[in-house]
DNA sequence: TCCGTATTGAACT
DNA sequence: AGTTCAATACGGA
């Protein structure tokens, strides 16, 4: 029996570690950077896993291969994305960025309609379930600096490296 | 209601 | 060029 609110955690391999992808019914729901502090992540292997998942899996798979590379994902699953509406306002505007690009917090803010929001802006990238294609890694601070990354600062750094950004 | 936040810009050293 | 500070919107407890 299906539940429709189950999740299934899948792993990624890649030259970079093991990410880890988690679907809903709905699509893609999370995805995780390898963690640095486990040698192996425990097993992650699941029976009676829909083909529909193993569908959508296969094009985070591939899709992921491209953004580590720095090129634009093609085919990527549906995005199940939970959140606030304020939440959800914020990550489409980074979905809006394209690859190779940059924002502000300040400039979300205001794409959004809410130019005060500049900090909340950044609490909604915290809270981004689905880094590397909800591009939270291009929002950077005023002036080019960094901010912060919840997958780590050095993640951030490699991915906007990868799309040819300078710093 | 209070606290923290992946901000920002101004006003100071 | 670095530090401090207030304004500010949101979310979690």
């Amino acid at each position: 029996m299906l539940m429709k609110n189950q999740l299934f955690q899948l792993s990624i391999p890649t030259h970079a570690g093991q990410f880890i992808a988690r679907y809903s019914a709905k699509g893609l729901a999370e995805l995780k950077f390898p963690s640095v502090g486990r040698a192996s992540p425990r097993a992650v292997k699941q029976n009676g896993v829909p083909t529909q998942i193993l569908r959508w899996h296969r094009a985070t798979a591939t899709g992921l291969k491209s953004s580590l590379a720095g090129r634009k994902p093609k085919n990527l699953p549906p995005l199940d994305l939970a959140g606030t509406e304020f939440q959800k306002r914020v990550w489409n505007a980074l979905r809006k960025i394209s690859t190779g690009r940059t924002k502000s917090y300040g400039e979300i803010a205001q794409a959004i309609g809410k130019p005060k929001a500049v900090r909340a802006v950044g609490g909604a990238c915290g809270a981004n379930p689905i880094p590397v294609f909800v591009p939270c890694h291009r929002v950077l601070a005023v002036n080019k600096k960094l901010g912060g990354f919840s997958g780590g600062l050095d993640w951030k750094r490699t991915l906007l490296v990868r799309e040819g950004i300078v710093l």
